[in-house]
DNA sequence: ATGTCATTCGAACGTTCGTTCGGTGAAAGC
DNA sequence: GCTTTCACCGAACGAACGTTCGAATGACAT
C-alpha cells in the first residue's frame, strides 16, 4: 500500500537520523534536530513515521536483518568449524565498518526501544548470538579447548561491537584488515606468531 | 571546607544515583527519579550537588580513578610483559564485575558529558588507554606477533568494557573466574587447548 | 474546472524537564 | 536567648520536548 517515492523519502530519512541517531544518541536527538538534518519541516516527519521510537526501531530492524542474513551468508562457505568462525568474524567487522552509524546505533541504543519494539529486536539479537555460540561451541570442540563457549562467544561480540568507540573506516586500516586482524586475535590470542597474511607494513 | 556526614550524605547519593543511571541511562533519568530512588526531595538533591550533569562527573571520575590506581597496582607485581598484561586484564575484568552499576555508567555513558567535564574523563580515559597499550606492545615485542598493539588494546578494552551487557556477578561464574577466562582468551586464543588452570568442568 | 489525494507546512498544545525560590525546623555558637 | 548555620522541603518557573491541528500546495484523473 505503498508507493515508490514514499519508499525513497522514508529511507532517505532512515539514513539521514541513522547519522544523528550515532553522533548525539538517540535521547538527546530532538525531532527538531531531525527536521533540521533532514531539511524537512517538523510535521513534515510525521507524515512518514508516527514517531522518535519507530524512526530508531525501523533502523535497528533493517540493519539486524541485513547483518544477520549477511552472516548467515558468509557462514555456509565455510569448509570447516575454524573458517565458518572466521568468516563470521570478517563480515560482523567489515559490516560495522561500513555501516557505522546504523551498527553504532544498533550497539548502543541496544535498549533505548520499549515494549514490543524492544521484544522484537531482542528476539533478532538471541537468533544472531546463538548462531555465534552455534560457531564458538564447534570450534571449541574440535580443538578441546576449555572456555565457556558461552562466554566466548559473548566477549568476541564486545570485542567486535566495541569499534565505532575508535576506529575510523577512512583511516588508514580499511575494515577488511581490521576484519582479518580481529579474526587472528580472536582465534589464536595475542601471543601468536605472525598471521599467515604478508605484513601490513607500511 | 566540607564536613565529614555531608560527604557521607554525598557518597550515598553517588551510589543509589550510580545504580539508577545504570539500569535507565543517563538521559532518561530524571531528577525526579533520583528524588524517588533517595528519598529525597527535588529540592534537597541540589543541597549537595550543582546539577544532574555534576553527579555523573562525580560518578566517572571516582570510579576512574579506583580503577586505574588498582591497575596500577595490580600491574607493578607482574614478573614479565605476559605476566603484567594477564594481571592488568584480570584486575579490569574482577573490578568492572565486582562495581557493575559505576563501570557500566562509565563505559556506556562516555560522551554523556559535555564541555571541561568531559574532557576531564578523557585525559582518564587516554591515560588509562596509554598504560594498557604499553602492555599489548611489550607482549607483542616478546613473542615478535605482528598484530596493532593499537588494535590489540582497543580489541581487549571492548570484550571487557562490554561484560555490562550480559554478565551477572551473582550467577555460576564468580568475577575471578570471569577474569582468568578473559585473560587466557586474550592471550592465546580460543583454539587454544585447555587453561593452565584446572578445568572448571560442571 | 473540479475533486481527490499525497505531501508539506507554520503554529500551537499539553506535558515534562532541570532548576530555583522562599521558606521551615533543629542544632550549634556565643 | 538570640542568631547563625545547616539540612531539607513544597511549590513554582521558564524552557524544551514529542506530537497534533488545520490548512496550503501541486499533480493528476475526471
Amino acid at each position: 500500500m505503498t508507493s515508490a517515492p514514499f519508499d525513497e523519502r522514508l529511507e532517505q530519512i532512515l539514513a539521514t537520523t541513522a547519522k544523528v541517531f550515532a553522533a548525539k544518541g538517540f535521547h538527546p536527538t530532538t525531532m527538531r534536530d531531525l527536521s533540521r538534518a533532514t531539511g524537512m519541516s517538523l510535521a513534515g516527519l510525521y507524515h512518514y513515521i508516527p514517531g522518535k521510537e519507530e524512526l530508531l526501531y525501523l533502523i535497528q530492524e533493517r540493519c539486524f536483518q541485513r547483518v544477520i542474513a549477511g552472516a548467515a551468508s558468509a557462514v555456509s562457505l565455510g569448509t570447516s568449524a575454524d573458517d565458518r568462525l572466521e568468516r563470521f568474524i570478517r563480515h560482523h567487522v567489515a559490516f560495522f565498518a561500513r555501516h557505522m552509524s546504523e551498527m553504532k546505533v544498533l550497539s548502543h541504543e541496544a535498549n533505548s526501544l520499549t515494549g514490543k519494539r524492544l521484544a522484537d529486536i531482542n528476539a533478532l539479537k538471541r537468533r544472531y548470538f546463538e548462531m555465534l555460540r552455534g560457531l564458538t561451541s564447534d570450534v571449541e570442540s574440535d580443538h578441546a579447548a576449555h572456555h565457556d563457549p558461552h562466554v566466548a562467544a559473548y566477549a568476541l561480540f564486545g570485542m567486535m561491537n566495541w569499534i565505532y568507540n575508535w576506529y575510523n573506516p577512512a583511516g588508514p586500516l580499511p575494515p577488511e584488515a581490521l576484519a582479518e586482524r580481529f579474526a587472528q586475535l580472536f582465534m589464536f590470542g595475542l601471543t601468536s606468531p605472525a598471521p599467515s597474511t604478508a605484513s601490513h607494513g607500511g
